[in-house]
DNA sequence: GCATGATCATGC
DNA sequence: GCATGATCATGC
């Protein structure tokens, strides 16, 4: 580079300094000159604009950090416009590629990953899809450097993922698998597909990447220079290297495995409304409220730091006695004018299903309910597959307008829709019912449905079946 | 008893 | 006011 630079490269807080001063500017306003002696072409995106207009080097995909003199890794991440104070990720951090081919022969510490980003300089900005990208605000800048006990749980899932490339099934990744840092695909629709060492088959092109859930933490200690308060499960390093997640939640829940909900009930000082359809959901959420100590009532998710970082999501389930869950499991109501926009990687469903979940399951024994079982658990491969047809199916019906097949009424003269949504026959694995308050809760239609000739519908989700639920989930 | 449509209490 | 995590209800 011939010009003299705003910053020195071999020094971190030189660099820190400068990357600092972006805050609350956009890149229109710190490098307007330097944009328009460059002829900006409006190509490239947020990421690529900042270095090179703001910390003048060219975009490259070298295997150094992009400073190498300091070994920082340079990472611009989205935060969503929210009208709250606080800034969430709008997205997943996407690091570098995984090379199939290299990792199986790498240790950690001489990892691609680890060469590249032990240390990163994030740059977060707001998002606004009609924004031109030179005026997104620019809000959180910071350097980060992983944890301890964190970069335990990442070198265990680093491990996982090289385990995979070992066993010949890069082409099974998936980012359920793992806990904070996860193989995410990348490069568009299954594109560029990459070679294995260890199968014939090809492999999605996937990059390492922080989960949203973890960028969220990240960004809260950037923001405040604190972490806010936590139930913890992990104490300090040591005990990340010697036990797992999983391991300390067993224990957690061990004293209580057999216990009536009247027992739970009263033991955790429980005075919920049985009526609420939530109720199980809500005696779990205060059982592990109670176990942890986590001092405030706030969402199960958020408030143990680990299931924070890794977007471990919750779901409670009643059992029959015959062990076939009461009902199926349900996820937020899709909307029609999104999935016809969507592929099926960049789906809201798919991202759902590739949470590691923590199922609780309470089991019907002599006409008690008894906690029976807590597990965790992410949906393998071959089944995402299936979860990927009946997504397709349902992309198919909306952007047709085919949904209603026919109206009629029940015998007390309500009215009652059918529709050509992929019903339980279709997939083994999930299907598509109503989600919403009532039938009149609808969203609106990309096209007016031919039936009904209107361009809403009653709000609708995938549900995961319940005898998917049993033999996939509780009995595996 | 299963498949599917409809609906609800809660909490932010 | 709405999303969430569920349960209730009906027809075959």
């Amino acid at each position: 580079m011939k010009k003299s630079l705003p910053y020195n490269p071999a020094i971190k807080s030189s660099i820190l300094a400068y990357a600092k001063k972006l805050e609350g500017h956009s890149l229109k306003s710190i490098c307007n000159n330097e944009i328009i002696t460059h002829q900006y072409s409006g190509k490239g995106n947020f990421g690529q604009l900042l270095e090179k207009f703001y910390f003048f080097y060219e975009p490259n995909s070298d295997s150094e950090p992009d400073f190498p003199e300091a070994g920082v890794e340079l990472k611009t991440s989205p935060l969503k416009k929210t009208k709250s104070v606080s800034s969430r990720a709008k997205e997943r951090l996407v690091l570098n590629i995984i090379n199939y081919m290299e990792i199986v022969n790498q240790d950690f510490e001489e990892s691609s990953f680890w060469k590249k980003n032990s240390c990163l300089l994030l740059v977060f900005y707001v998002f606004e899809k009609e924004k031109d990208v030179l005026d997104y605000k620019i809000r959180i800048v910071g350097d980060w450097t992983f944890p301890e006990s964190d970069l335990e749980i990442i070198k265990k899932d680093w491990s996982q993922i090289k385990a995979k490339v070992l066993a010949g099934k890069a082409h099974e990744l998936s980012e359920g698998d793992t806990l904070y840092l996860a193989a995410c695909t990348k490069g568009g629709k299954g594109g560029n597909p990459r070679k294995q060492p260890n199968s014939e088959q090809l492999a999605k092109q996937r990059a390492f990447s922080l989960k949203p859930g973890y960028v969220n933490h990240i960004i809260e200690f950037l923001a405040s220079g604190k972490k806010e308060t936590y139930g913890k499960l992990i104490a300090d390093a040591k005990q990340a290297r010697t036990e797992t997640i999983e391991n300390i939640i067993q224990k957690k829940f061990s004293s209580l495995i057999g216990k009536s909900v009247e027992d739970l009930v009263s033991l955790f000082s429980i005075t919920i409304n049985p009526l609420a359809k939530n109720y199980y959901s809500i005696i779990t959420k205060k059982i592990i409220n109670s176990v942890f100590n986590v001092p405030y009532d706030r969402e199960l998710e958020n408030y143990i730091e680990e299931f924070q970082k890794a977007d471990v999501l919750i779901r409670t389930v009643r059992l029959k006695e015959n062990d076939m869950p009461e009902q199926e499991i349900s996820f937020p109501a899709f909307d029609y004018k999104k999935i016809v926009d969507e592929s099926w990687e960049d789906s809201d469903f798919k991202a759902d299903l590739e949470h590691k979940f923590l199922f609780i399951f309470f089991k019907m024994e002599k006409s008690k309910l008894i906690l029976k079982k807590v597990k965790f658990w992410n949906m393998p491969f071959e089944d995402l597959a299936k979860a990927e047809m009946v997504w397709k199916e349902t992309k198919r019906v909306v952007s047709d307008g085919i949904i209603v097949s026919s109206i009629g009424k029940d015998k007390n003269g309500k009215i009652i829709r059918k529709t050509n949504f992929p019903g339980k026959k279709f997939s083994s694995v999930a299907h598509v019912r109503p989600h919403g308050i009532n039938s009149n809760d609808t969203y609106d239609l990309p096209k007016p449905d031919e039936y009904t000739k209107a361009n809403f519908y009653t709000k609708h989700c995938f549900w995961l079946n319940k005898s998917y639920v049993r033999d996939k989930i509780y009995y595996d």
